[in-house]
Formats: C-alpha cells, structure tokens, sequence
RNA sequence: GGGGAUGUGGCGGAAUCGGUAGACGCAUCGGACUUAAAAUCCGAGGGCCCUUUGCGGGCCAUCCGGGUUCAAGUCCCGGCAUCCCUACCA
C-alpha cells in the first residue's frame, strides 16, 4: 500500500537539494561554470523581514519566479535565482524597541524564521548567495556607492524644511507622510527646518523618463513614473515689483499664452521676496496668514483644497505684457498657501480665466477675470482650460494655445523677461534620517562646517553596537551618543574629525541589491566586472505594485550614476517588470458596513451569522491582516496538504497578475489532483515502485489509446507553455489536470517516455513529486535538469473536427469534417446538417470559417 | 478632482484572431462501493419556458444602456459599481 504522501517525499527531496547545493548557481570563473549555457536572472523583491513571518500572501510571487527559473534551467540557462533581506530601516527598529531587543538580534531572528518558512516551499534558490543589507559587509559597498555620488557633486546637504514626526522621532521623506501623518504607524508630522543629505535625483528626470521606453513593463507603471517625475515644459517670466529698484518676481508657467489673462499675482506663504513686497498697512495681516499656513501645513492643508485662502500683500508687480503705464499691468500680488513654495519658483501668475485654482481665488477675493482663450459657443464652466484661439492678447490673438505659447516665449526671450523653462514634480531625495538602525554615511565633518568622505580603504563605517538606541527626546539621532565612535583621528591632516551622525533611510539598502546578487561575496569590489558583464542586468524582476514608484526609481537612479561611472554595462536595471496581484481574504461586514474578524462569524450559515448575535452578515473580500483574523501561514497548510498542494493551489487560483482571496475550501483540489497525479505512476493497492507499462521502455511511435494520449499531452504542453506568457498558471494547472483525468481512464496505455515526459512538464510546479517520480523511474536526480519537453505540431490537429452550423448566428448544429475540407465542402456539409431548418428559407450569405464554423445568412 | 485596473454560475476562474460562453477546480445534488461512515469512483448541473413516455426543442443570459458586424464576454460610444494610486505641481 503507498498512496501518495507528500510529506517523507518532499523532506527527502528539501534536504537532498540542500546537501547536493542543487540550485547553486556559480560564476563565470568558479568551479562547475559553463560558459556554453545562456544566462538568465530572475529577481524576486526581496522581503523586509518582519516579526510576524511569512503568510500565505508573501510567497505567490516567489512560486512564479520559482516555476520560471525551474522551468529555465531545465531550458539550459545558468539561472541566477538569488534571495536576500531588506533589513535596515525604522520598522526595524521599531519592532526592536517594542520587544526591548537590539535590531540586530531580532533582525537575525526573523531572517532564520524567513528563510526557514522560504526553504520548507521548496523555493530553488541559490542560498550561497543569500545576504541582508544590515551586513556589514554589504553595507560597506552601499557606503562605497554613496561615496561614488557624493564625489560626483550628487549627494550634498542643505537645510531643508522636513517633515519630523514626533512620535517616531525622525525626519520622514514627502512621500513617507500622507495628509500630513506617517504613512508607518499614522502619527502627526509637522515640519521643521533640518540640515539633511539630498540626493540630487533630479539631476537624472529627463533620462528616467526617457529610458523608460525600451523596459518591458506594464504600462500602468511607466505612466505612474512618469508622473511622479512630473516633467512639465513652461517658461519663467519676471515681473517687475512696481515702485522697486529693479527687482522683480520670478514665476514659472506653464501657460506663457495667458500672459495677457494675468489679473493678480499669488507668491506661497515661504516665499523670500515677501517681507520686499508686504507694505506696512498689510503687516500685521500677512504676517498672521503666514504663521496660520506654517500650522496649517502640519495639518491637512490640501484638505482646504476648495475654500482658497490668501491675505494682499499691499505690494504691485507689473506685467511685462503691457506698457507700464496701462491700468491693466498694475497686478495686486497675494500671499496664499495654495502656491508651493517647493515647486516651481513659489510664485505664480494667476490667470483666473484659464485656471479654475485662480478663478476660485479670484471670486473669492472679488479680482478681475479676463478671458485670453475663446472657449466654444457651448461651453459653461468657469476657467477653461481647453484649446481654443487667443484673444484679448495683442499679438496673440487668434492663434491656437501651441502657437500662442511659442510666440509668447520667443517675445518674453527677446525682450530679456523670461524664457523657456522645464521644472519638475520631482524633488531631490531626502536621504538621511536621524535613526540608529541603518547605514552610517562616511562621512567626516571638520569643526568648520565642512565636511570630507571617508576614504575608501577606510570604509566600512560600521554601526556602532548601542544599548540605548532609541531616539533619544532631544530629537537628536541616536549616533550622537555614541562618544567612543564620534571622534576620528584624521593622520593624514592631523585634525579630529566628528562623524556624521545620521544614518541612510530604508531605500538605501535596496537600491544596489541586484547587482551585489552577481557578486555577494567579493571583498574587494561591489561586484567584480566579470559578473556583472555576464550577468548583464535582471531578466526578470517580480513583485508588489506598492513598489511601483518610489523602490523602482531609486534603484533605476543609483543604476544610472553606476552606468554613467562605468561600473555596470546597461542603462537600467530592470529589463522586464511584473507586478503579481495581491492575495487578499475573507472577512464579514454587517449592515451598518463594519468588517467583522472571521472568527466572530460561523461561517458555515447561510447566510453567515455572528456567533454572538446571530445577526446576519455578509462575506467580503478583504485585506489578510492581523485585525480581520484570517490570516493563514503556509506552514500550517503544507503541513496539512503538502508543499507541492500548496503550490499548485496557489497557482491554480487565478492568474499571477490578479488579486484573489484565499480560500481554505479550495485546498483540497489540487491535493486530490496530486493523488491522481500519483496513482498514474504507482498502483496503490500494489507495492510496487511504478506500474509495470512504466517499466518497459517505449517501443516505436505510440499508437491506439496511447496516440490519443499522446495528442492530449501536448495540447497539454502548449498550454503550459502558453501560461509563462502572462504568468496565468492556472491554466497550466488546469491543463494538467486535464490531462491526468483523461490518463486515468486508460492508465495502462500510458507509456514510460510519455510518463517521463510528464514528470518533467510538472516539475517546476510540483517539483518534490516530479523527483521522486523522476527517481522511481530510474533517473538519477535530478529532475531539475532534465531537459524541457519539446511540443511537436503535428500532435497538435486532428484529422476531424466539430464544425459548428448557425444560422443567423444561432448555433443550429454540430457536424464532424475532416480537417482538410475546402470552404465548399464545408458549407455543404453544414446545409445537409441542417436541411430541415432551411426549408422554405433564402440563404442570402454563407459564411465559412474554416476549421470552425460556417453560418447561414438566410430571409 | 485626476490617473489606472477590474466587473462572466453559489464561489475561484476558462475562453490567442470577434466565431460552440462557463474549461479546470471548489461547494452542491444523485448513484456505486461499505454493516456504517470517511476516502475513492461514476454521473448531474446558468435561468425561464414548451413538449414528450423518454428523446427533444425554444427564449433569455458575460455590470447597465446604445452602436458596428453574418457573428460581440471580446471592438466602439455613454453610464454604473468596486478596488488601487494620486491629490492645489501653476
């Protein structure tokens, strides 16, 4: 008796891959290379190992990548398959203070319990290749590369109003707060002038918005990129401050055509020229709008998005568009925190009538507004922003906005007011925090102010070990306190020098990993240039959409300082990108709309009740999380069902790239799949190893019931095949199943070459039952590189098939004809098909398909 | 407000090009095996209706409404819903 027992099968094989080093993968130069194999990489977004482990959501997007590298290799790539840790960072350390351990401590801890839920999946990694970015031997290249940019002039400090958070006790980046809250843990945050290292990122816009083109990404990332980076064409035009000594207000536009439309002028309440144009009487006024806006940006100032707020500043610029001396150059300038002081020049011109912001402002503060673009006879809304022929605008008028914008711009040149501009949404990267758990910069300050680099030779910096490593109240960071680190004997000028003593934010770490995977153990170089040429760049690279902007662009942007040093051959990083959906759960919601946890619910009702109340609720799809109860760890789930289940399930639920929820009940699927898949090669209630049809080797082309499954199975391959376009494996699965259901009910015609090639078609699926088949069959392991079987065409067509017969587009019939049939045949055959229906009708048109269908047009 | 994605049975989902809607799996129901149950195996199954002893047949069905076409889940136009991203960027 041996039914199939996944559980001795896949320890077996987990621990044989371990000892045999199966998914070692080496490098051109090491032991075992061979150089006549093509190379692929396939990356996985490596985890930031949390406390809380793995759950059932993590590993849907390592399997994909696992089932591509397995099916690779066995294709006759050399496939670098690495995983590592993203494990500096605040939820490092936040986690850490919690439990009252050292980061480093926990952080060990959850790398051992990740690596050892990873390894149990039977994930073909290359563990030898395995790093965190806390390792000081892999942070010491990040120092390395941060020392490349800061000699580059791309790394620099300034003080900057930057966003602090009291309760986290550091300064987060933009878009680490939302609304005005930590998008980690959602505390107030307001803002405080710091001096900070910026990464001039900007620096690279236009090339990481231009070399998005060759990626092979989806769209939807390309265009939130793109977005991001904000790439907006203008000009800047000064304005004249009415009654100054020449200055003048510079803004940035990107409408030069409504230049004529300027009826007031708005500078952010930040702005250095204000206390220039506030007059006297206006004082008092201005200087309370702008303590007020200093509050209100701690709060949700975008909040206030429809009510426009703003106080006159008392002081006039002149619009350059009209002669001085017209009334209708003379423009009031406003103070208002609708205008940024970040983006831009923090000044505007306010063009009410091609700016709805302005029109609002405008009506509010009952200003003029004055139309510069002729909108459609039909149109009713307030500002219009449309195309339309100028006027009310001199030289202008008539011409198309495009027209409009290249006239004025070329003017304002002439004239010396202005010229064409292209700003950016994009900041510089804020790119230090005042924490303890990342990498130190090397950098070295003088009593002076300035400041010089570690040497090379001089690097790592390593962290300090701290006992005391939480932020300190005082809001200074943590390394400060570190007195026996702070001061360095400099022998070269003789001077002590203090280190710097912010650390780098979380992004940091991930922003190179891919290229230290090449190389992980070099002690001399990041990477040498013999790994990175033969690795060239990821192949492939999965994971969450979360990461769509701002880990993508970071890691492009250090790519490109990397490419431009000549350290790495290609301009990106990432050739091709997917994103994998999210797995989601179940919860309840009751009527008032509240999310119930799943274990205050019998579930089995119908409809489901609370276990309290009986109160009907009703079932939704929700986020896995802690709170909703219904969290799963895959643990549980391979110890119940197997690994090689769990696999297939998740694969089997949908395809990669969709979000679906988790669902217990499917489990038992894909197990009873496998059992099915098993007895195809092992009699159960026999106790031999294998059927005997498995035992005889194949003689001459498969024939009877053996052809037929010969055909099924590569139909089935092509699908399988077919299924690495898209990553929609369950159609894979699917496949097999199908073929295994129609195998079953002639299992002793199934021949051993065919059985053979099964277990190497299902191998990157179910990888532990292939090797153990593979092995039954008396290969040597392992089945990981047996080669890949080939789908053959003519397998593909039968000699007959249904041909449908509509008429009027109705399916009226079925019919079987011979593959080969001609148009008329066909259309015969469909008439006789059908001959009583047609009676007494006019076939008017017949249309033929062929190898499908034909139709009949009739009155 | 802006951008993107999605919408198919009780559930997860199939369906390269416009060409048999609902593959595969779950759950459900029926049958076989069993002293019994589990497991397993076999079978049924979108809705409404007509007809018949059974066979059979018709109509409606892919979020809603239009359109193109011999033919629409698929293409076009207009809505609705859900989810994600973004939010005064001048």
């Amino acid at each position: 008796m041996q039914p199939y027992d996944p559980q001795p099968i896949e320890a077996r094989w987990q621990a044989w891959w371990k000892s045999h080093q199966t998914f070692h993968c080496p490098n051109p130069g090491e032991p075992g290379f061979d150089a006549s194999k093509p190379k692929y990489y396939v990356l996985d977004m490596f985890p930031y190992p949390s406390g809380a482990g793995l759950h059932v959501g993590h590993p849907i997007g390592y399997l994909g990548t696992d089932i591509v590298a397995r099916r690779k290799r066995m294709e006759g790539f050399n496939v670098l398959h690495p995983m590592g840790y993203d494990a500096f960072g605040l939820p490092a350390e936040q986690y850490a203070i919690q439990t009252g351990q050292h980061p480093a401590e926990t952080t060990a801890q959850n790398i051992a319990t990740f690596r050892g839920q990873m390894e149990r999946l039977g994930l073909s990694f290359d563990w030898s290749r395995e790093f965190a970015t806390s390792d000081v031997d892999y942070y010491r290249w990040t120092q390395w590369i941060f020392a490349r940019l800061y000699d580059r002039g791309l790394a620099y400090q300034t003080e900057v109003p930057v966003w602090w958070c009291e309760a986290l006790k550091t300064v987060l980046a933009n878009e680490e707060v939302i609304g005005g809250r930590s998008e980690r843990g959602d505390h107030p945050c307001v803002r405080r002038p710091l001096k900070q290292w910026m990464l001039k990122i900007t620096a690279y816009a236009d090339r990481l918005i231009e070399d998005l083109e060759g990626l092979d990404w989806p769209e939807s990332v390309k265009a939130m990129q793109r977005e991001w980076i904000g790439r907006s064409e203008g000009a800047e035009v000064r304005f004249p401050i009415a009654g100054g000594k020449g200055e003048a207000l510079s803004i940035f536009t990107t409408r030069p055509d409504t230049l004529f439309g300027a009826t007031f002028m708005v500078v952010a309440p930040e702005h250095p020229l204000l206390d220039r144009l506030v007059t006297p009487e206006q004082k008092t006024k201005v200087d309370a709008y702008v303590a007020e806006a200093a509050v209100k940006s701690d709060l949700e100032r975008t909040d206030l998005a429809k009510d426009k707020s703003g106080v006159f500043t008392g002081g006039y610029c002149l619009n350059p568009a009209f002669d001085p001396a017209d009334e209708r150059a003379r423009l009031p300038v406003f103070v208002a925190d609708y205008v940024l002081i970040s983006y831009g020049t923090g000044a505007i011109m306010a063009v009410p009538g091609q700016d709805q912001r302005d029109w609002d402002f405008a009506k509010a503060y009952d200003l003029p507004i004055v139309r510069t673009v002729q909108p459609p006879a039909d149109f009713d809304g307030e500002a219009f922003t449309g195309d339309g022929p100028a006027m009310n605008s001199g030289f202008l008028d008539g011409l198309g906005v495009a027209e409009a914008k290249a006239r004025m711009i070329a003017w304002l040149a002439e004239q010396g007011l202005g010229e064409a501009r292209v700003t950016y949404r994009l900041r510089d990267w804020l790119f230090s925090r005042q924490r303890y758990w990342g990498e130190p910069f090397p950098v070295l300050h003088r009593p002076d102010g300035s400041h010089q680099r570690v040497r090379d030779e001089d690097l790592p910096v390593a962290l300090p070990h701290m006992t005391q490593f939480a932020p300190p109240d005082d809001g200074s960071p943590p390394l400060s306190k570190a007195t026996d680190w702070l001061a360095v004997h400099d022998p070269v000028s003789g001077e002590t020098l203090q280190r710097d003593t912010d650390t780098m934010p979380g992004w940091a770490g991930s922003c190179w990993y891919y290229l230290r995977f090449m190389d992980p153990h070099n002690g001399s170089a990041p990477f040498s240039q013999e790994a990175v040429r033969y690795w060239n760049q990821v192949d492939l690279y999965v994971g969450g959409a979360e990461h769509a902007v701002l880990h993508l662009l970071y890691a492009r942007f250090w790519h490109k300082v990397l490419f431009d040093e000549g350290l790495v051959p290609t301009k990106e990083p990432f050739q091709r990108l997917f994103n994998q959906g999210m797995l989601q759960g179940f919860a309840y919601k009751d009527a008032t709309g509240r999310l119930i946890p799943v274990d205050e619910v019998d579930g089995e009702a119908e409809p489901p009740v609370l276990k309290a109340s009986g109160e009907p609720v009703e079932r939704i799809v929700a986020k896995i999380s802690k709170s909703l109860k219904n969290v799963v760890n895959p643990d549980d789930v391979c110890q119940r069902y197997g690994v090689d289940t769990f696999r297939l399930y998740e694969m089997f639920m949908g395809p990669l790239a969709d979000s679906k929820p988790w669902n217990d009940r499917d489990v038992p699927g894909p197990r009873r799949f496998l059992e099915r898949f098993w007895r195809l090669f092992v009699d159960p209630d026999s106790s031999d190893r294998l059927r005997p049809n498995l035992l005889e080797a194949s003689q001459g082309a498969a024939v009877g019931e053996s052809l037929e499954l010969e055909k099924q199975f590569h139909r089935c391959l092509q699908r399988v095949n077919d299924s690495f376009e898209h990553f929609n494996f369950n159609t894979a699965v699917a496949a097999f199943m199908e073929f295994v259901n129609v195998a079953t009910k002639s299992v002793g015609a199934l021949r051993r070459d065919q059985a053979e090639r099964l277990v190497c078609a299902i191998a990157p699926f179910a990888p532990h039952v292939a090797e153990e088949l593979w092995s039954r069959l008396g290969h040597p392991p392992s089945v990981c590189f047996a080669p890949w079987p080939q789908v053959e065409a003519s397998y593909l067509v039968d000699e007959d098939f249904e041909l449908v017969v509509q008429i009027m587009g109705k399916v009226r019939a079925r019919a079987r004809a011979p593959q080969g049939a001609n148009q008329d045949e066909l259309a015969a055959l469909a008439r006789a098909s059908i001959e009583d229906r047609l009676e007494g009708k006019q076939i008017v048109k017949t249309i033929v398909v062929p190898g499908k269908l034909v139709n009949f047009v009739v009155r």
